[in-house]
DNA sequence: CACCGTGTTTTGATTGATTCAAAACAACTG
DNA sequence: CAGTTGTTTTGAATCAATCAAAACACGGTG
């Protein structure tokens, strides 16, 4: 009798999805399950470390046949390149630090998209509500708290732009 | 007795944000006014119409300037080139067309940021929420209904990405 | 278990949006 | 109205992402 290797886990999800397959894939499947809201750049490089040959535009083909087949999510914070992440089904949003750019998963109050309505959608039929949350990570609020800091950290990229 | 002009309301709009009064700013602001949601292209455009000297680049600068100074603000919806808009001061939201990309102002519910709390926030700080609705505007629901669209219309970029 | 077809990955190049830097220029101050 | 500061132009570079064709690999079939 043989134990489920963590791998297969990983090839489940993969082939449940309905796609083949392949040492990439797994590669990028895995990187993204140990650093979720990667960048596509950032998962290149975990894949790269232990699979050398792969090129930067297999992991944007991997990804796009993930969020096709609804085994990963793209999300894309002002200011930031996409984010990639495993979970998905849910309806969840996240939390992103202004001073430091960490991201973080925040459940949804309700649970079902979309989790709010707007008052006046003007004739719109809406589907999804998405939400971001721009704040200070616990880590900067001790080193804002601590040295002077930039205040122009509490702004969030939907403000910015000053030269 | 002269009544006030109505190009003087933008040039008080800039002098009341501490910036210089140019001619590309009271351009630029004009096309923002009349072009709410626009990107920098689209208002280079609309600005080169009747200033034809003007850069790109002196778009991108003088939209950074009025951000920087609260008189604009960036948004940037996913998929999307960065959007601005005159409105700011209120912390309202934006409803997106996932078939035609058309972008309306939403009013928040509360008024004032942030207009949501996150349940469990993992010990952030919380400054704003910024909530994106995505769905179809009233002319891509008719589109939809009488002919047969594809459903990938139906879909936010958050969850798009198949090849 | 070798073969075949479809789909994936590599390789190489291109696009779109935005930013950077230095020189020419224009707005407000005194 | 001259000086200073900040803005715009000009020209180039960067970052993120996408496109296209050829080489290759997965997984079904004989």
């Amino acid at each position: 009798m043989r134990a489920a290797e963590p791998s297969d886990l990983l090839t489940d999800s993969i082939r449940a999805s309905g796609l083949k397959v392949t040492v990439p894939r797994l590669a990028v499947l895995r990187a993204l399950d140990q650093a979720p809201h990667s960048t596509a750049e950032r998962l290149f490089t975990a894949v790269r470390a232990e699979l050398p040959g792969t090129s930067l535009q297999a992991v944007y083909g991997v990804l796009a046949a993930f969020t096709g087949a609804g085994i990963a999510r793209k999300i894309e914070p002002a200011g930031s390149p996409a984010l990639f992440e495993r979970r998905v089904g849910d309806n969840h949003h996240h939390i992103v630090c202004t001073r430091c750019s960490a991201v973080h998963d925040v459940d949804c109050a309700v649970g079902e998209a979309p989790c709010l309505r707007p008052a006046d959608a003007s004739g719109f039929a809406v589907h999804t509500a998405e939400v971001t949350y721009w704040g200070l990570c616990p880590g900067c609020q001790a080193a804002m708290a601590s040295s002077s800091s930039p205040l122009s950290a509490l702004i969030p990229p939907t403000n910015k732009g000053a030269r």
